[in-house]
DNA sequence: CCCAGTTTTCAACATTTGTTGAATTTTGTC
DNA sequence: GACAAAATTCAACAAATGTTGAAAACTGGG
């Protein structure tokens, strides 16, 4: 019984004129629970479906990921990283190409979002099941807390930060309000219901994601910008 | 086989004198159902836990509600129109307070978001259950398109149509993009996921919903406004 | 070719699942 | 209090579930 989680896809980039076909049977099975699992939730897919998209042996994905939260957990695990160090050096970049003073708010938006376009719009479309399964995560009162915080906070309070440079009149406690909205705005993006398809009557396609960051950009920006400069966020 | 679905909680309101627990049979079954379908979604949830936390015979879902699905859309619809209706009443107050230039972009926010807020801080702890449903559905590929449309759009149209005589100069599909950031904040909100609280190390909570409420509504906004007033979104 | 190590298949298991039909109890009405 | 209708319980079903152990096939280095 063998647990080694040193992605396969090593191999493969090492012959890559491989037939396209002749991905390892254990990176098919990360992929296809990848896909299952970001439309259909932990419970609403089967070790059996996984192995059948997977095109494998049901006992298979048990023998190299043990149990099934496991194997959740590794297509979980498996692009995080690639995340993490992806948009760490946006925020690297865009403050080296700032003054003295720091980036803008806008910049240090731009450059915690634009990351997660671009791997949208990758060729993989693994990428887009990962972010689904991600607004999966983050929107789920059971996984969301432990999954999400222990992954990906590190990263957010780096460029929380950066946003408390740029806002320096700004309560800590305003800061973590605007980044739920951002998170917010964000997540219903990685989920693509299709619901805003739908309601503007094919004005907009929740698969465009170029259109979908551009807005989501300003609109963050200045909800920071609003918030963070009155002296109270009291309505009354 | 009878399928009535008038909901039982009438005939309680003629007595309210009752014992507090002589809910109906019925009733403590959606209120089961609601409580752990927002917490496990749909397929992480069976009858059997249901009728258990209802306390209450197994065959007794079925008999009332026909299939899980079937229980499913029970709850859903339960509060659905009572939220419509209090949502609604909030828009025409606040268009008949303002002149005949109509109510601001931050006033037509605040209608649309704060009945939400009441609602979460009522009494009733049903009603945070319910929310954290709608968040669970219009998160997901499956549920969202479908059914948030279908109960929900015709209010939305409404607040959009008013929000459109708010920014004239706005493009449609703008307003479309902005509602979705929107929609993304509110859902999280509703998830209460309690993310937040660990990123802000307790400096925010999850539960604590006016203060999610304040700081959203001139988030939103700011948002709305600077996206609706901008000639293009495109940010290169 | 051989053989240890890894990968893959096959078959089977004990549980749990949603659902149903028949039997029993409760309810409301005359 | 009789009695039809509604509500509730009981027992059981076939199907599907995650997981496992043993057998078989494949792999690369000697």
């Amino acid at each position: 019984m063998v647990r080694v989680c040193i992605p396969d896809s090593a191999k493969l980039l090492e012959n890559p004129m491989n037939d396209p076909k002749k991905i390892s049977k254990k990176d098919r099975i990360l992929d296809a629970a990848e896909a299952l699992f970001a439309r259909h939730g932990f419970d609403g897919v089967t070790i059996r479906q996984i192995a059948a998209q997977a095109e494998v042996d049901v006992a298979l994905a048990s023998y190299h990921f043990g149990k099934k939260r496991e194997l959740f957990d590794a297509v979980f695990l498996r692009r995080a990283e690639i995340l993490n160090e992806e948009r760490l050096e946006a925020l690297l970049k865009c403050q080296a190409e700032s003054g003295s003073q720091g980036p803008s708010v806008e910049q240090i938006i731009e450059a915690f979002l634009r990351p997660l376009e671009m791997e949208q719009e990758s060729a993989d479309p693994g990428w887009k099941h990962y972010l689904a399964l991600v607004a999966y995560i983050n929107n789920s009162p059971i996984w969301g807390k432990e999954l999400m915080s222990k992954y990906f906070d590190p990263l957010v309070t780096r460029f929380i930060e950066a946003l408390k440079k740029a806002l320096p009149e700004a309560r800590d406690e305003d800061i973590y309000w605007c980044y739920h909205s951002l998170s917010g705005a964000l997540t219903l993006t990685f989920a693509q219901t299709g619901r805003i398809d739908k309601l503007s009557k094919g004005l907009c396609k929740s698969t465009d994601f170029k259109a979908a960051y551009d807005h989501m950009i300003p609109f963050i920006a200045a909800g920071f910008q609003r918030v963070c400069s009155n002296p109270s966020p009291h309505n009354h």
